[in-house]
DNA sequence: TAAATCCTGTGAATATTTTCACAGATAATA
DNA sequence: TATTATCTGTGAAAATATTCACAGGATTTA
């Protein structure tokens, strides 16, 4: 396992991974791929090549067995440090997410939350801590924060993102419209435009029944 | 363009739709390739690929001309037939995709939202009409809703796709962890959860740095 | 009218991803 | 111990997707 992973795997290898906890949770010491694929809904192949990406794992006929599975999927994506990420606009979608927080049992810890109104920081209450806008690049680099989610209004959306590059950010989840740009491609993108994805499925809907 | 659209296109056709209405209220009437690719963030390539798959446009040494090329997206992605959504889920993030509707320009429309908190029904405010969750059968069927977007609680989630499959839904739309599971291969299904892309982000960041 | 420039559209080459199909390993059974 | 059943891991094939590279059309310039 030195080369490096492809996309699509890595993709897997994440829900896998979340999976594996929930099954874990529930008492279960192994599994095999075909219970995997049928609870991610790919096929059992798909499963078996992305984790032999990872090494090997003996083949008992049992399968899988669930600790040693999660561990070396935790190591071979890097899930060891723990990421700290701020969540930049607290509207109603930002709000939501600083709340969601416990599905992800630490594997990346929102630890800040930025917005330009300060009147709002004030009345809202969080467990995370809460600053304006201006600090995010003071902020960014004393808490070492690696990931930025951006929930601001569309025209404000490149211009939080050039301040979290500035300060040094290494991931975007940006939840608007916007195409951002970077000069950095140190800097990893993810876009999650929910109306993009609306009409992706919408087109979907529409071409398979022609 | 007869055979079916690949999937990756689609979805870059739609960023591509959603990239030519901004650009039209600009007032700009004609674009080429490589503005486009530049602003999508793609290969030049891949957008005249994706473009020539829905047919020919002529070449003029200026590119393609704004408005019948958004056209013929509209038309090659299905999108005549404006979709008619419902929010299942009206917590946090429920609400605020409810609020946000303003960004779609009438491609999708949410036209109605469930929850089965009756009282907070009551005292949300919003322009869409709301129900009772045991409400869904009837309403998605009197009302023609063809898209189902799902926010509710991770264990009330196949419950919940349950129901909307079961009074023909089209789509999904689901925003919880759980992969839901579907006898019916009519329903498309699209996930979108949010701690998954994140899980998703860090891993590509701590990759990226070995 | 000829030359130069700037596009698109697209075969063909590459690169990437998925899937097939089966060898080999392990456990259960007779 | 032999047989059967049930897995994984993985070459190799097949399917998909991207990218290259360039022919040919349209416009501008000389």
């Amino acid at each position: 396992m030195r080369e490096k992973l492809p996309e699509p795997s890595i993709q897997r290898l994440c829900l896998l991974y979340r999976l594996l906890s929930r099954v874990e949770k529930e008492g279960r010491l192994t599994v095999n791929s075909g219970f995997l694929a049928e609870q991610l809904n790919v096929k059992a192949t798909s499963i078996r090549r992305d984790i032999s990406l990872l090494g090997e794992f003996g083949n008992t006929i049992a399968g899988y067995e669930v600790q040693p599975l999660k561990q070396a999927i935790f190591k071979g994506l890097g899930l060891e440090s723990v990421k700290r990420a701020c969540i930049v606009g607290l509207g109603r979608l930002g709000a939501s997410i600083l709340n969601y927080q416990g599905f992800l049992m630490g594997d990346v810890m929102v630890v800040a939350g930025f917005d330009s109104n300060i009147n709002m920081l004030e009345m809202m209450e969080s467990a995370v801590s809460l600053y304006p806008a201006y600090q995010i690049d003071e902020i960014v680099r004393s808490r070492n924060i690696e990931i930025g989610i951006i929930t601001v209004p569309m025209k404000a959306a490149q211009g939080v993102a050039d301040k979290l590059i500035q300060a040094g950010i290494k991931g975007i989840l940006n939840f608007t419209p916007v195409v951002l740009k970077s000069d950095n491609s140190r800097v990893t993108i993810r876009n999650l435009d929910f109306f993009s994805e609306l009409l992706i499925l919408s087109a979907a809907i529409s071409l398979k029944e022609r």
